[in-house]
DNA sequence: GATTGACCAAAAATGAATTATAGTCAGAAA
DNA sequence: TTTCTGACTATAATTCATTTTTGGTCAATC
């Protein structure tokens, strides 16, 4: 059987984004490891760009395998957005790729990487918002706009989890599901 | 009656950075600006950074004043709050030397300029934490952290009044109104 | 027909030479 | 004396011509 090449040359660039970034990943490089002429790369991608792509299409599809596994059908939304939410950021904090991307636009802002971190923020939100309309329809939450709501619940949850360790002592993880409960479920307000 | 040099010297910065950024600033320029020799501002100011930070106090000085303005002694915890964060907001948008700084921090990272813009977030959580803590020992709201919930108002607020809009048209001022009520006030939970 | 790597134009990195800048201080001005 | 100044210096930033690297191609090879 003849070997497949276009395995070799996704392999082998996702390890090089994942350990250098997109900018430092050089096609050069990525044919080397994969054990492939430069060329045959362009002979399924048509340019860096698209074999970037790819691999971004992977990691985001291995993130929604990741949450879906998360998901109890039977549990109630907010038990499972917190652990669903938890989950992911647990993986993108730990996949090389997405933490290297991160690094990359920090450091030195190249439109790629952030590119590919919005898609995956977007996917998340889908992912969410799906979950929010479903909650709504069951009578467990309240009407309103599916899609802002997607996105506060992320943005609060993000707040809690990782900016606020900018500048205090992180949160315990029990901490943030009463907190992220309190906020958004209950509400502040007496009585 | 003689001149007051160091008055000339404060107001020809705070047109030097709100004009051109701190990085961009020369004490030369000040200087000039000011009608006074170089050496006459390390007469006041031991260095640039010194100076800048004068410079940056009065900013947070003309914001608490602003917000102490807006801030209604008899009305209800959230409608000041929300008038407040409005305005604050505003006045950051509209403000100069505000703009320069955010503009130089994501164009060019300058970190006397995140610095700067830091102390201005820092002095506006510690106003709504004051006003957290005293909403909560008059029973307007629940029994809560008073840091960390400062934190998620001006997170939540920051989403929905600016965030939002890299992706979706602007929300309208009383749409924002009406969901940070829904989402921090009420609570999403149905029942 | 699939695969390759030498090849090319364009982009990026380098670093030596130049320029600009923060901060000092001897002396002028008040 | 005291206050103020701008020429001066060491260091940092900027240019920019030169070299190196890179994404992408394509005639030759398997």
């Amino acid at each position: 059987m003849a070997i497949d090449r276009r395995k070799q040359v996704v392999e082998a660039a996702a390890q090089s984004f994942s350990l250098f970034g997109y900018k430092a990943t050089t096609m050069d490089q990525v044919a080397k490891l994969a054990n492939v002429g430069k060329g045959t790369i362009y002979t399924f991608f048509d340019n860096k760009e698209e074999l970037f792509d790819e691999i971004m299409n992977s990691l985001i599809q291995e993130m929604k395998r990741v949450a879906e596994a998360e998901y109890d059908p039977a549990g109630s939304f907010f038990d499972n957005l917190n652990r669903v939410l938890g989950r992911i950021l647990d993986f993108r904090e730990k996949h090389q790729l997405a933490v290297k991307m991160a690094h990359e636009v920090r450091d030195i802002g190249t439109p790629k990487a952030l590119e590919g971190l919005n898609r995956l923020e977007s996917a998340i939100l889908s992912y969410i918002q799906i979950k929010v309309q479903a909650a709504i329809d069951k009578g467990e939450l309240k009407r309103c706009d599916p899609e802002v709501t997607a996105f506060v619940m992320l943005k609060l949850y993000l707040a809690l989890a990782s900016e606020w360790q900018t500048a205090h002592d992180p949160l315990e993880k029990e901490k943030i599901t009463e907190l992220f409960q309190l906020y958004l479920l209950r509400g502040l307000a007496n009585e």
